[in-house]
RNA sequence: GCCGGGAUGGUGGAAUUGGUAGACACGUCAGACUUAAAAUCUGAUGACCUUUGGUCGUGCGGGUUCAAUUCCCGCUCCUGGUACCA
């Protein structure tokens, strides 16, 4: 018996790493630093699947090759643990979220520990810990207590901003606040009220307690944040999301939408990703100018300043405060019933009714401000109450939208471009002369855009002025298992819990749904009060939680310390270990937390608490696995199933059918029988004796009965196997659907490999000897191209380069220290287990962790002759050999007097000959 | 609609700076070993043809170049994001 026996081998190896602490990354100022992260889970009771370990391999093959190669590399794990699934269980079975929780974490750690990752598990996180969200709180305080100054362009301390208020009231600050904001001086400042000044100063912090309209998902009974919302239904569950007015805390994050996008030129990550950003953060360069409608001032929000003179009608959101001032009495009925349906549609029917144009005329008129000209208003649902003012200049002719509401309610269109073809639709083009617009004819767009600026300047009507199109996001969920936020209420005044006094515990309470009054879960907890140090009074808290993204939007720098009680970070780690080199994980987070992430830290760095700016330098999306999913035909209302080739002879119905019961698309019968109890008595219509099964690619999910599990391919094949293989499946950020038809090649690769270390008898069998030329060339030309591989983060082709090289030397019989050592210290990245069971067996001790990347030798790689491909007129013809680095002149003598060459070229002088030294040569006839 | 990404044999994929397209692996076929099977090993394997040779071939149509999977222009299809954002 014997062999390659990866069950022995990987458990032996596991328990070495674990009791010799082989990854503990310590703070070791002598060695460069590299710190490589995954996304960590969110530790789900399906356990991990197929998926889960794509990315996690490729950063522990990166953290190996670190380590090999001289770097202190941290390399850690955790769990996101807050979260719906967990709580979602406990409404229907009464369990605590935080068993459940444990368990799961219990089931993923064993599993990941399973396939050999060389994380750092002493610094492992869980963002329902106390210890860990006592930080998050204390962050949530730092923001409370700070507002955002345009003129310093970063956050401060609160107490900055009512020094200020004291000596001059608030006309000179400049500052990201909210729109209720009045103009008050130092005198109204200092006899405002307690209540009073609260409520200014929550306009400035940047969490901050406001009437907002909300997303609110009934079926969940909490509100999300925008990137919580996918077409109109919750990202989680899928269940309908309606607009709602809610008094809600928020995270001030518009303050910092010209730092996140100018930060996203300066990090390593992926275009399409940092387009995403860029998208969602939606800046647009144009100006304010407004229009009088009589006493009522309507300002508008445009990008196209040079086709003023094309507006023919304005048109306000039906959720605007315009329409109540602007209708007339005459149209009030009509008015009033549009507005009414208007804002009773849902979010999802105002979305999928994009082509019906409706609105109505308010009756009033607003003066244009360049021509003086009386313009209708109107209100009209395209325009939206969110974004800008709520309300938008019309103009038809450039504008699609104002085009099809001006053709569909018989408005004027007027052209602005001498180009302009507007016979069938609006043309936005901007790259003629100006016409009809009086002090801006003649001019092209860019001067017509400066002139039309500075107009609105001087006449004081109007300014330049940038959008954008991200929100604030929301911080509270009306739900049980996630962060308490620190906050108490004295009177309706929102105050800090000091925090000398965090962490305020998650309460027990005795069911996880809403109370009787509405309020969230915490509200049912006993006594969830707060009594400030040298009060005795106590004052409730607020039953709020905070959201998923609270707890993983800084978890990075906990990671550098896991264990301090007195900081979130103590000043030496964070200043060692500084951003994150390498993050992988996926796009799915491009919006929400990698977006918050960068938030958190940017406002950390203007505290003074860290010193980067960007949390991760260089980002890796990696792919989804995809599922493949099986599915049988059930012949309506009976027990019988058709196969898949036989199913349009029948009325049937297609179920999913678990995959583990089906073997290359064939159903084993017996096993299908067994899997549901009311399968027992199925019957089938086979073809060819066979039940095929129908086929289809889907995202993998516990529902569609496709979820693969790593722990059956670690069984039968060992992690190594695995590990490997899911590199060689393709580029990492490949989407790919997950199959084993090539696993067989990995593992066989992974035995070879084994038998270089062992004659026939099984016995170790290294020769001392010097190795050969040929020899030394595999590997030299393999540890050349895994480097350069890893450098450039291509995974899978080292795979590749691996198999050719012991193929070589499996054809060459080379069983010598020499080759063998080299070529187990570059497979041990991908294949750690078996590479240290070789490197013991070569008589290593202290594991090949500790061993040094081996480096190549340039001499091995040069060929003493060169293979030339000749090409005549573009097409190859014939290859000759010349020396290496043999003179131009004296290789295209030798070619063009060949034998070969002279039969293509029948004598004839070349017009031209190409020879590029080491490569090609190219003759034109 | 707008902004991205992609398309290469029967299959997954390789080709890093424009330089021999199809590496490596799976699958298939043939052979060796075996009583047999498994395992292992060897060979063949893009298509086509008049087969010691030749033609075509990287989604489609053009272009640049001695030379294009690679660069440029115009399409088709798949896919991700986003959407009355003024």
């Amino acid at each position: 018996m014997a062999g390659y026996q990866f069950n022995d081998i990987e458990k032996k190896w596991q328990q070495y790493w674990e009791e010799n602490e082989a990854f503990k990354a310590s703070l070791d100022t002598t060695k460069p630093k590299y710190y490589s992260l995954d996304m960590f889970p969110y530790p789900s009771g399906a356990g991990l699947h197929v998926g889960h370990p794509l990315g996690y391999i490729a950063s522990d093959i990166i953290s190996r090759y670190k380590r090999i190669n001289g770097f202190n590399v941290l390399h850690p794990m955790g769990f996101d643990a807050f979260g719906l699934p967990a709580e979602q269980y406990a409404i229907q079975t009464g369990q605590h979220p935080a068993i459940t929780t444990e368990q799961n974490i219990k089931r993923y750690k064993e599993q990941l520990k399973n396939i050999g990752f060389s994380f750092d598990w002493e610094k492992q996180v869980e963002t329902c810990d106390p210890n860990y969200y006592k930080w998050t709180q204390w962050i949530f305080s730092k923001l409370f207590d700070s507002w955002y100054n345009y003129d310093t362009a970063k956050a401060e301390h609160i107490d900055s901003l009512i020094a200020v208020f004291k000596k001059s009231g608030n006309t000179s600050v400049n500052a990201e606040c909210g729109e209720e904001v009045i103009d008050f001086s130092a005198e109204d400042w200092k006899v405002f009220d307690e209540k009073q000044q609260s409520d200014i100063l929550l306009q400035y912090r940047l969490t901050y307690l406001a009437e907002t309209s909300v997303n609110w998902c009934p079926e969940l009974g909490t509100v999300l944040s925008n990137d919580e919302v996918k077409d109109g239904f919750s990202e989680r569950g899928g269940y309908p999301v309606i607009r709602k007015n809610m008094m809600q805390w928020s995270m001030r994050i518009t303050a910092y939408a010209e730092r996140l996008l100018e930060g996203l030129e300066r990090i390593d990550w992926p275009e399409p990703l940092r387009d995403m950003q860029r998208n969602w953060i939606g800046k647009s360069i144009g100006a304010e100018v407004t229009f009088k409608a009589g006493e009522v001032d309507i300002p508008v929000f445009t990008t196209r300043l040079d086709t003023i003179y094309g507006v023919t009608y304005l048109a306000v959101a039906p959720e605007s405060d315009f329409v109540d001032q602007l209708t007339t009495s005459d149209q009030k009925e009509v008015v009033k019933e549009y507005v009414a349906v208007a804002k009773n549609r849902s979010e999802r029917d105002r979305m999928s009714d994009v082509k019906n144009i409706s609105g109505v005329f308010l009756g009033s008129y607003a003066e244009h401000p360049f021509t003086g000209e009386q313009v209708q208003v109107w209100v009209a649902d395209y325009v939206l109450s969110g974004y800008g003012t709520g309300a938008v200049m019309a103009v038809p002719s450039g504008d699609q939208r104002d085009y099809d509401f001006a053709k569909h309610f018989d408005l004027p269109i007027i052209p602005v471009y001498d180009n302009q073809n507007i016979k069938e639709q609006a043309d936005p083009r901007k790259d003629g002369k100006l016409i009809n617009s009086g002090i801006l004819n003649g001019f092209t767009y860019s001067e017509a855009i400066k002139k039309a600026t500075d107009y609105i300047e001087e006449k004081n009507i109007g300014t330049a002025k940038i959008n954008y199109r991200i929100r604030d996001a929301i911080f509270a969920r009306q739900r049980y298992w996630g962060e308490p936020v620190p906050i108490y209420f004295d009177n309706g005044i929102p105050k800090l819990v000091d925090s000398n006094d965090l962490p305020v515990v998650l309460p027990e309470v005795d069911k996880y749904l809403p109370t009787e009054d509405g309020d969230p879960p915490l509200g049912r907890a006993e006594d969830f009060t707060y009594t400030p140090s040298g009060s005795t009074e106590s004052y409730p808290l607020e039953l709020s939680t905070m959201p998923g993204w609270a707890g993983s939007s800084w978890y990075w720098f906990r990671y550098m310390e896991a264990n301090n009680d007195n900081e979130f970070v103590s000043k030496d780690a964070q200043e060692y270990w500084q951003a994150v080199d390498l993050y992988i994980g996926g796009s799915e987070h491009a919006t929400g937390h990698l977006l918050y992430s960068r938030f958190w830290c940017k406002f950390l760095y203007d505290m003074g608490l860290v010193q980067e700016d960007e949390p991760f330098k260089k980002l890796i999306n990696q792919g989804m696995i995809q599922g493949r999913s099986n599915f049988v035909y059930r012949i309506n209302g009976t027990n019988t199933f058709v196969s898949h080739n036989l199913r349009k002879e029948h009325k049937c119905t297609r179920m999913h059918v678990d995959v583990n019961i089906v073997y290359n698309d064939e159903l084993d019968l017996n096993a299908f029988k067994v899997w549901r109890p009311d399968l027992k008595d199925s019957e089938f219509i086979l073809e060819d004796g066979k039940y095929h099964c129908g086929v289809e690619v889907e995202k993998m999910s516990k529902s569609k009965y496709n979820v693969v599990s790593p722990d059956d391919i670690v069984s039968k094949y060992g992690a190594d196997t695995l590990r490997l293989y899911e590199m060689f499946l393709g580029p990492l950020e490949q989407f790919k659907p997950w199959n084993t038809n090539g696993i067989d090649g990995v593992y066989k690769f992974l035995r070879k490999m084994w038998n270089l270390f062992h004659d026939d008898n099984e016995l170790l069998n290294i020769s001392e000897e010097k190795a050969t030329k040929e020899e030394l060339k595999s590997i030299h030309k393999t540890i050349k191209k895994v480097q350069e591989d890893i450098e450039r983060y291509s995974f899978n082709t080292p795979v590749s380069a691996f198999m050719i090289c012991v193929n070589e030397l499996t054809t060459l019989k080379c069983n010598k220290r020499e080759v063998l050592e080299p070529l187990t210290m570059i497979v041990s990245p991908y294949a750690p287990h078996i590479a240290e069971e070789l490197w013991k067996l070569l008589g290593h001790e202290g594991g090949v962790t500790n061993a040094d990347f081996p480096s190549f030798d340039e001499a091995y790689l040069k060929e003493d002759a060169h293979e030339y491909p000749i090409s005549i007129n573009g097409k190859m013809r014939v290859k000759i050999k010349f020396p290496f680095d043999m003179p131009k002149s004296e290789i295209e003598k030798e070619v063009l007097e060949s034998e070969a060459v002279q039969k293509w070229t029948e004598g004839k002088t070349p017009k031209k000959v190409i020879i590029i030294p080491n490569k090609i040569v190219n003759i034109v006839v």
